[in-house]
DNA sequence: TGTACATCAGTGAACGCGCGTTCACTGATGTAC
DNA sequence: TGTACATCAGTGAACGCGCGTTCACTGATGTAC
């Protein structure tokens, strides 16, 4: 099934790809058309063959950075919850890990985008809006048992705000900040954890 | 003193309070030297008899528009505090308004730069260092009494992120995400308060 | 008080460059008989 | 199995446009005597 693609849909899924990781490194302004599909083998003449405009590529890219992390995500919270994390401290140690800092490429799309996402164009900014319901819908289904499924919202800001502060001081300034938050949403949500 | 101006000092703060509305409403990327010139009343040739480079630019505008919002902002806690809120909750309020959502060009530079922060050129970067420790030690500073001063970083990181979100989902969802926020804050950091 | 000159802030045309988009074309793949 | 043709994915030159930056110039302001 994997393989099943033709010769242009190996491209398309390809462009999109190389797209998704270069919206989260470089931000939506960051890379042009040719520059992707440079990187993605082919010339920039082809583009309009696969995409409507540069707007439809960057929805696309959010949606592919979104399953990609998505998967990365579950496959390292499993990984904590073999070795009996609860589901929350995975989440939260996964989420906010200093990994996560410097492979920004590779990691979250809001916390990639988010001061930006509000200024793109309708189908863009439409994309935006559900990449951040689908997060808080995530993080709603880590919560601890008895913990209000509002409080979702308020974690997400939570880390989407560290992560990004972090990444703006760098170094151990950021690793500190990152340290903090962790500790903070552990205190606070799962008290009595072991963590 | 406020007058004792040049003329071309008043052009250039003229230049400068424009450009930090500019990059709050639109971001780094958002408007050029030609534009804000214009809006500034004069043509784009005398801009680098101003600034060494638009990066120059940036660097003021950035604390241009921590200036004006901090004292925006003071006025705003003061006029809470004087009805007997506490500073924390004052803060808390002014900050998460509502009206914050939409008057971005008049707000928080670091709410309305923060994922675009990390991908300036070195001078632009290293402003935005500041104006993050800035805005944590103000946050620092309306800690009640016994709350650890570390968590001034993760109060920042939650309220930067809230913002960003709620402007992102936009309309109701928005206003309610950061009213979420709000009760989440003052719920956790000041629980026996009246507000 | 008036004149001559120097300084200064701002003007506007021009520069090179990179961008998103279009399009006529090419060369490979697939289909018909 | 082989030949002829149609379809298709990708190429690369070209487009208009807006950007940051430079620069020769202008017209107003300030200074000297």
């Amino acid at each position: 099934m994997t393989t099943n693609l033709s010769r242009k849909e190996q491209s398309h899924e390809r462009i999109v790809e190389v797209a998704s990781r270069a919206i989260r490194r470089a931000g939506y302004h960051g890379v042009g058309v040719a520059d992707i599909m440079k990187e993605a083998g082919l010339t920039h003449g082809g583009f309009y063959a696969h995409f409507a405009s540069r707007d439809a590529l960057l929805v696309e890219a959010m949606q592919q950075a979104s399953r990609e992390n998505r998967i990365d995500l579950s496959a390292s919270m499993a990984r904590r919850m073999a070795k009996r994390d609860s589901r929350f401290s995975a989440f939260v140690w996964s989420y906010l890990h200093d990994s996560h800092l410097e492979s920004a490429e590779h990691g979250c799309v809001v916390a990639a985008l988010s001061s930006e996402m509000m200024r793109q164009g309708d189908d863009v900014q439409q994309e935006a809006r559900r990449r951040v319901k689908d997060l808080i819908a995530f993080v709603r289904t880590t919560l601890p048992d008895g913990v209000d499924a509002g409080q979702a919202e308020v974690i997400t800001a939570t880390m989407v705000g560290a992560l990004q502060l972090a990444r703006t001081l760098g170094g151990h300034a950021g690793r500190s900040l990152l340290a903090h938050t962790r500790e903070a949403l552990l205190q606070q949500y799962q008290p009595f954890s072991l963590t």
